[in-house]
DNA sequence: ATTCACTCTAAACCCGGGTTGAGAGTCAAC
DNA sequence: GTTGACTCTCAACCCGGGTTTAGAGTGAAT
């Protein structure tokens, strides 16, 4: 089988070499994310290049990072295009991180107003009615 | 009606004061995390308090901050059980501030190098195939 | 008595990111 | 030639966090 050869990977060994499941790399060509690089007429096999495992593993990582699916669709169609996707994913990642800062701005206030709360109003917590407040301070916290 | 006293809401106007959709405050009541006071049994109109505009604004906030409704639930519990929620929320609060740490100290590195890129690598850009590399920052990135 | 805004229920639908299952075909080895 | 591991398609299902829709009831004002 030309499909055979050692270039080629079926997509139980891109899975084993990845770490992602069978089913989510057919969903991935489903949605126009990866590609085999060739799929069998007859038997409908799907088969990838060695590079794909980077690509793949490029999703993964990419997706950890905490990019959508549809994000990372449109780095990879940068690159397609023939174009450096870099400038792509500069611009999401600063949104991302822009995100992310102001998550972790407010809950580091949060935390810092519980840090706060648990060493100067242990005595005030048994002394007031919890039904009067849900947590003062996720109350305080004006987010 | 008794349950028309101007201390009892209906879920309009809860709706209202706190932005939050009246098909998202059934939703809640559904999913045991806001629960009218009081429900009519002839029209089965619900009912809430005053101190529910506080509650229902503090799950939305909850969840702006990364809470899932099955954590505000088990900070809300807390209450019900007669207990500070406090403590739990500190816990929840510091796991979500650990992963978003790491998120984003990721993509800061990300960022980084993209920089980098961006700075001193753009003859190498056109002197090498993009085909090889999908992005050498992300790649770079060990995420 | 009717209009109008409000509310109700139940079920269906949406999104992203997949997983699961049924039933069939494929391939290499024995 | 059959076993066993692998693959295929297609459809259904899952999760969270809701929204939408249909059809019916409610409440206050005109």
């Amino acid at each position: 089988m030309t499909e055979n050869q050692p270039n080629y990977l079926q997509i139980g060994e891109l899975s084993k070499q990845t770490g992602i499941a069978v089913s989510a790399l057919r969903y991935y060509q489903k949605v126009g994310l990866l590609e085999p690089c060739h799929v069998s007429l007859q038997t409908k096999y799907r088969y990838y290049q060695v590079s794909d495992v980077a690509l793949a593993k490029f999703i993964k990582k990419s997706q950890r990072l905490g990019f959508s699916l549809e994000e990372i669709k449109q780095i990879l169609d940068e690159r397609n295009a023939g174009r450096s996707p870099c400038p792509k994913v500069r611009v999401l990642a600063k949104s991302k991180i822009g995100e992310l800062d102001q998550q972790i701005a407010d809950l580091q206030k949060l935390e810092q107003e519980l840090n706060d709360y648990i060493l100067q109003a242990g005595k005030e917590l048994e002394s007031k009615s919890d039904d009067q407040r849900i947590c003062a301070l996720i109350d305080k916290a004006d987010v």
